[in-house]
DNA sequence: TGGAATATCTTGACTTAGTCCAGATCTACT
DNA sequence: AGTAGATCTGGACTAAGTCAAGATATTCCA
């Protein structure tokens, strides 16, 4: 579906702002707001802070769009959704990795004791080094 | 073990700060950062913030505690580390219950496909609503 | 096509949760 | 007791995001 479509689907007025938000998180998954506003303003001329704030969060609680938010860093949006898919996190160089769900289904694990909760998400990170700083951290032990 | 004796065998000093921030986070398990400022000084009259903080990044490296920073709430810290337990929050109250491992293994979970990454953690965090709040959410839907 | 209703955007001040720095103080070891 | 280095203090600063009031745009409907 083109994004156009997408939003008036969703009942959301179709505006400028909201299609190079879009666009931008289609060309860049994972991106920061600040990431985000900065394509925008490259691709339509001019967008505030704010609207990118607004936008972002009204496209997340229609679903369109998905918001990260790990651990030391600023949140992240992307664009895949609805298929519990999961993060891969370098701890040294902060890349991010979508990862398929280890066991396939939605949501993927059932806590043992609920609490009492109604549980609707079971949100995995697994954190690690990624190939790159793992080999660059090798190399600096062992120097030949 | 006593928290002094903790903190020796982690070749860290003991001070009257660090013995509080401990102290703060038995007491208050996912306490935040300035929930513990503010027990400490009620138990030894004054610490600045920058101590806590400082303690806290210590405390964490030695892996004395954990931090734990859910989307859309400060650092919260808690003393109970290397059982690979999760949390369990609440979206609407933001209370987090420790659960334990669905899995019982460390990590719980391994990836399909790990990117070439060396997994070192795999964090868990449910989301939903806990069972006052859907309660709280019912009455209001069906005022009887 | 022309308004009206209301959704969205702009601007700019403000807040929260921290970090950075320089110098003072304290702890642990000799 | 003396000293090296760890830790603490105070205060300025930053990043990421929120709040609020008024201006502008989009959609719907006559």
């Amino acid at each position: 579906m083109n994004p156009e479509e997408l939003l008036r689907e969703h009942g959301m007025h179709v505006t400028a702002q909201r299609l190079a938000i879009l666009h931008a998180i289609e060309k860049q998954p994972h991106a920061t707001a600040d990431e985000i506003l900065a394509d925008a303003v490259s691709e339509i001329g001019s967008i505030s802070k704010q609207a990118v704030y607004d936008g972002l969060t009204a496209l997340c609680d229609k679903g369109i769009i998905r918001r990260i938010q790990p651990a030391g860093s600023p949140a992240r949006f992307e664009n895949r959704v609805g298929d519990n898919h999961h993060h891969l996190i370098c701890r040294s160089c902060s890349k991010m990795f979508d990862i398929d769900c280890a066991t396939g289904d939605t949501p993927c694990l059932i806590a043992d004791d609920d609490h009492g909760f109604e549980i609707d998400e079971a949100e995995v990170v697994y954190w690690g080094y990624c190939a790159n700083c793992v080999a660059a951290r090798d190399n600096a032990k062992v120097p030949s």
